[in-house]
DNA sequence: TAGATTGTTAATCGATTAACAATC
DNA sequence: TAGATTGTTAATCGATTAACAATC
């Protein structure tokens, strides 16, 4: 029975669900019932089915799911078919990194452009993809119309950036800046990557275990 | 009234409220209510309120938090103020980001060393830290037990690196590679930081929003 | 004192798990 | 056919929200 609205919690977890029905069938795993791939995963069968529940009916009484057939239906449901197009903002150490080292194309992401204002960089091109500058971003967007943003700017410019980049009108923000960006409301989605917060967590869990 | 054990949903806000109550602190708020906090987070008043509920007591009747009071206590809650040390394992594109531009300190870690195979930067300091070469890892964490590593090392190398800091001591691993690793049951914690999860959630909510 | 706001207990809501008829 | 396993409904569990006495 599909939902029309589909939890966080379940969103979350088909990254996961994806990566591992891409291990077995990489490892060339045919079937897997809910219950083999709950333990491998450390989920309930349960869940496992309820979660695909949201989605449709992938698979079959006494039989259980195809692997690969389940992993392009999860691929679909994700999105990663559709040909979203992204840009990085700011190509400083942390933009080159995911820039030269991040396969955005595994995940359906075609990277189209970097923009930076260092001098020694724009005009360059990075692994393939042209840096422009900064100040031109209005007119590329016109020009090209972009699905994502991944903003990768120093903290000052966050928010300004954030901005210019809804009314070039992405549909999505990768946040990579430790702030929450103003940009609510909007219709555009945001997802954080806060480091920061990332680390004081495990913090935390480290200083319990003491 | 404490609680021994809290649930991830309450740590996973520790830090938003750390960076908040920073935030408000830099700008010379002295004091907040719940609910004014809570409309700023977006969060509810009641939320907030049994979340710190977990920690103790730290507001007043009529008067809310002191939010340099409230900051310090979380910093507390958090362990940033324990000295935890921290290295990092794999000092390529990434790991050289971390290291040049992530302020560990700000979160109480103190980066003491790294490590890597490339002959081109074993032996030199990068920011200020010392880079060894991978193969001597056990000697350095006899020599200088370590609270935390930063694995930052290629995929194939993931696991096998994970088992030997877990070996060597540490407690906690912060895990930017993309797989999950086996030291589960080893009594050390793993945050994982997976880039490839965080932008495949996001290609679903800009699909679902078309 | 009157108003504000806490910490906590109770009520609600949502997510996870269990159970089971349907069926391959 | 018998065994396995699904999709879904019901039961449970946990997290969020509401209410309120206590008190600054």
């Amino acid at each position: 029975m599909r939902k029309e609205k589909v939890s966080s919690a379940v969103i979350r977890r088909l990254p996961r669900y994806y990566r591992h029905l891409s291990d077995l069938h990489l490892a060339g795993t045919e079937r897997i019932s809910s219950s083999a791939l709950g333990k491998s995963m450390g989920l309930t069968a349960s869940q496992i089915r309820q979660d695909l529940s949201c989605f449709g009916e992938f698979g079959q009484q006494g039989y259980g799911y195809n692997v690969d057939k389940l992993r392009g239906e999860i691929s679909d449901i994700l999105g990663m078919n559709r040909g979203h197009t992204a840009i990085i903002l700011g190509a400083g150490n942390l933009g080159r990194a995911l820039l030269e080292n991040f396969h955005f194309e595994r995940s359906g992401f075609q990277l189209t452009a970097a923009f930076d204002v260092d001098s020694a960089i724009v005009g360059r091109t990075l692994s393939g993809v042209p840096v422009y500058h900064a100040r031109d971003l209005e007119e590329y967007l016109r020009a090209h119309p972009t699905g994502m943003g991944v903003l990768t700017v120093p903290r000052a410019a966050a928010d300004a950036t954030a901005g210019r980049l809804v009314r070039g009108g992405v549909k999505g923000i990768w946040n990579f800046t430790n702030i929450e960006l103003s940009v609510a409301g909007s219709g555009v989605v945001v997802e954080d990557v806060h480091f920061a917060d990332s680390l004081l967590s495990l913090s935390y869990m480290i200083s319990e275990a003491l």
